[in-house]
DNA sequence: TTTGGTACCTACTAAATGGTTAGAATTACT
DNA sequence: AGTAATTCTAACCATTTAGTAGGTACCAAA
């Protein structure tokens, strides 16, 4: 007698779930994407933008973002160097997600200032 | 001379994709919200639906949960011990991330098969 | 010649996370 | 009496993940 109103099947590693956090689920990774979001960033932008993290990480993620075609890198052959990050349309696809996990945590997280927000 | 379509604010303290992550990022934490889901989960449903998972993951993981109000813990005074684990408000606002994690695994990493999806 | 700026890499260390094993509690069943 | 069932705890260990510190490369400007 089942009162589940909606049963999952198990999640093993068919599970889709599973899957994309295997990808995402880095401590750095969804703030990375949601930092080059639909623009344009250099290594040392995203560097300040993404405050705390350290140099390693960075690249490490972001080495680990273009080989699985989350993240383009174009280098221009300049020196210094200039190296520009973008998302590939497979990168842009992960937006919802961040959106919605941007989304949950304005709404019940972060504290909000001012604006009488009436629980809507 | 900004090229960037969309600029976010550096993802410091106050980020709310940060925020979310540091509530939900842990490695199974949004796998269990999932199996919960709209239902009722007992421990032992929830250890064979997550598969994979130690029972020292589950429990901490549940406590942690129910520590943050994002799932309810009711526990029958019975022998054999039984106890059912539910969604709070709370939790259920987490649902539309794991819905979009589902959607990116289905639509880009899990193996489709028969269905002749032609790229849509 | 030294310093600065940009984008990395490597080796080492530290911290966080996760896994294993054993056990407690209590009742029913054999 | 012994065993099983269910939920959960605690101690200990292994693995994974992340941070630190240092270095490379190249050219420009001081």
């Amino acid at each position: 007698m089942e009162k589940n109103l909606k049963i999952n099947p198990p999640c093993d590693d068919s599970c889709p779930v599973r899957a994309s956090l295997t990808l995402l689920g880095g401590k750095w990774t969804l703030m990375i994407l949601f930092q080059i979001n639909e623009g344009i960033m250099r290594y040392g932008e995203l560097k300040r933008a993404v405050t705390g993290i350290s140099e390693k990480m960075l690249i490490q993620e972001l080495n680990m973002l273009v080989e699985n075609r989350l993240v383009n890198k174009k280098v221009y052959p300049e020196i210094p160097p200039k190296v520009e990050y973008t998302l590939t349309d497979l990168g842009l696809k992960t937006l919802p997600i961040v959106d919605k996990l941007a989304e949950f945590g304005l709404d019940n997280l972060v504290k909000k200032v001012g604006l009488n927000a009436k629980h809507q």
